[in-house]
Parts: structure tokens; sequence; C-alpha cells
DNA sequence: CCGCGCATGTCACTCGGTGTCAAGATGTCA
DNA sequence: TGACATCTTGACACCGAGTGACATGCGCGG
């Protein structure tokens, strides 16, 4: 899954970054530049690697150092949403009922797109309408699930391999955030991503706060 | 996405399948035994095409006249089954709730891996486990939300391009088959898919009837 | 018997992705 | 300053998925 050499580490003392790291940074980020550039406006397959490259001024192979394939270009933009969404619920409040510690999970990266609208909008659209990019994001998001049930049942205290609630709870909140993701997506951006987590988690709220 | 000529298509007249007809029934079957047979035995990337191919007594070309993809061998298999809710969904009587009618559709899926459960298990099996597969599942699996969302729009009268519950029930009713198939997967076959249907079934089934 | 269509095999090609190696840039220590 | 180690890159060869083009062989209707 990861390129040769671990890419774009978060460095760790961001104010000294070493020469290096800043160079890496800089292809990376041209790269990436490129890269959506030419696949949002071409669409995904009609653009090659090779032509990437160019277009970034270094070489096919170079591309792979960077980037473990041409869908992971893309899917690096919504990869750390996943993290994010983790994150914000080991954060949350242990008393917190499931539907809201989870509201506020799947806000995270909702947020991320609601905040730099102009290209997020383009990249998930770019996503959610080509089938490759479609299924690599799937695939992250299963692995959301995973994390997120493993979470839950730490919060509850149950067995994610046991009990059913936790990988049916962390799954209904996806499928909100895909829902309000295909929306948003579909409407241009016009409606509002909060309020429509708000819709989508009304309508799971009852099954989220059942458990038992 | 599709292979050239329609692939194993349903005939119209099932007595009288013309010899043609048959011929290309055999090459698809033979192919779809020698890979499925390879593929869960040596794992998915450790086989190639030209392999499958062999196996069967074909070419490669011919390989990709019948199937689309390395991928399509395997998923086909569970690809019926989208069609399958689908159908039982607009079967069910219309005044039944949303949780009944969706348990059932997704049963039918549910009960095919029950029925024939020595070789179910392990395509299951090798499609969870094997990223590539999973990816192409899940595809499948959003489209199957798609028209789950419509057929449900269309029952209860609401617009899916306004109303996000028809899009919600319907990932609600895919994630409760996608823990099921997980479970049963994991289980090794040992869980009961009708148990653990109803079990995935009852967390969601005060949303799912909570529509307004 | 002849031609038509269909399935197939062969060949050549594109492109995604990887292994390898040699060369250049940089950083370090003496 | 010079020798050495490390890191990044480009160039090249290679594999495998997938496609297009063409030729061949077979069944079927005339």
């Amino acid at each position: 899954m990861s390129p040769d050499p671990a890419p774009t580490p978060a460095p760790a003392t961001p104010a000294a970054l070493s020469l290096a790291e800043r160079k890496r940074r800089l292809v990376s980020d041209e790269l990436s530049e490129a890269a959506l550039q030419l696949l949002a406006t071409k669409g995904f397959d009609a653009v090659t690697v090779d032509e990437i490259g160019a277009a970034a001024g270094v070489s096919k192979r170079t591309f792979f150092r960077y980037f473990a394939s041409k869908e992971d270009v893309v899917v690096r933009f919504l990869a750390d949403m996943g993290t994010g969404i983790h994150a914000e619920l080991t954060a949350r409040p242990a008393g917190e009922p499931p539907s809201t510690a989870l509201r506020h999970a799947v806000w995270v990266p909702v947020a991320a797109c609601a905040g730099h609208s102009e290209r997020a909008l383009r990249v998930v659209q770019l996503i959610l309408r080509t089938p490759a990019l479609l299924a690599r994001f799937l695939e992250r998001q299963a692995e959301w699930r995973d994390h997120l049930a493993a979470e839950l049942g730490r919060r509850h205290g149950l067995d994610p391999e046991i009990d059913l609630y936790p990988r049916m709870a962390a799954g209904m909140a996806l499928t909100a955030f895909d829902a309000v993701l295909r929306r948003w997506s579909d409407s241009e951006g016009a409606e509002d991503p909060a309020d429509l987590l708000d819709r989508a988690f009304a309508l799971i709220t009852p099954a989220l706060d059942a458990v038992g």
C-alpha cells in the first residue's frame, strides 16, 4: 500500500524540517497538484502516470516513489479523514450517547470538506464518479469501520467479535457520512454539509442510542 | 464493466438452448471453476490470467471475452445477489414496514450463501481478505444501495434526491448484510446466517421504521 | 455445397507498477 | 579540502492486466 520510503511523514519538529524533508514535501505537493489538476479535467483513465510525472517535472518512477498507485494520489486527499474520525471519537467524553459522539466524529471530515469547498468538491466529485476511485475510497471506509467498531466496543464494553452493535453502529455512522458526501457532491456544494449531517443522524439516532 | 459479448445471458427458453449458447456457458463455467480454484488456493495476486486460461484450456484473450477483469470472476459470484435483493424488495407487499421488507430482501443472498456453504464460504473469505476484491465488492454494494434507495423511495413516496431516508435505509440494510457476511466468514461458517441477520436487523429496525 | 456469423487464438501494443543500477546531490567527519 | 556514506533521482528492463486487429475454424441456414 505504501510507497518505498515513508511518504510525506509528519515531521517530529514542524519548525525545523530538514532540507531533504522539505524537498520531498515539495516534490510530493507538485506531483499531487499536477495529478489532481489533470485527473479532474481529463478524467481518471485519460491521464497516464507518465503525463503526471512530466507535468510535475519528474519521472514516472519517481511518481511511484511518492504514491503507491494512481488512485493513491486522489484517495490520499480523503485518507486522513479516517484517522480524524477515529481520533475525534476517542476524544469524546465517555458518558456521551453514541449518536452524539459519532456525529461529532463524522463531522470532522465533513467540516474539512465544507472548509476548502472549492477544491474539495472537485476531488470528491472525481472520486464518487470514477469507479476505480470509488472502489478505493470504499475500501478505506471499510477500514475506518473496523477501527470505529473497535473503539465503540471499547467505549461500551462490548466485544466487536461477539456483539453486532459496534460494527453496525460504525456502519450506520459511515452510511450517514456517505449520504452527506454524495448529496453535497450532487448538489455542486449548494447543500449545507452541517445541515445534511444533522438530518442524516436524526434518522439513525434511535437505532444508535438503543444500545443494550 | 461488461465483457464484449453478453456473458452467460439468462436464456429466454431454458429448455431449448442453442448449441452455441451451451458452449459459451460451458467455457464460462470452466473458466470460473478454474479461476476460483486457483485464486482460493494460491491467493489473488499469485495467479495470472494466463494461468487461469491454461487451466481452463483457453487463451488469455478468451478469458477477457468472458470476464471484464480478473476481479470480475470472483465478484460475479456475488453479483447476482444485488439484483436478488432488489427483486425481492419490489416483490414485497406495499403495506409492509421497511424493516420487514428489507430483511426479507437482504435474506435472499444470505440464504444463497447459507445454501451451498462449502464453496460460498471460501469465495466470501477470498473476497473479504483480498483488498482488490473487497474494493470491487464494495463498489457493487454501492450500486445496490442506489437501486434499493430508488425502490424505497418509490415504496414510500419519497424522492431519494430530496429525502435522506431512502439512501440511509438502504445503507443500513447493506450494513447489516455486510456485518452478517463478515461474521459468517470470520466464524468459518459456524455462526447461523439467519440468526445473525435477525440480530443485525433488530438493531436497525427502530431507525428503519421511524420513517416520517 | 457455399457463405455467413460467431468464437477463438495469435500477435502486437498500451499502461500500471516494480526491481535494479548508476549517477548526482548533500551531509559528515577528519 | 577531500574521502565516505546516504539519499534521491532517472534510465532501463521487466512483468502482468487489458485491448485492438486480424486470421482461422466451426456450425448453421441457404
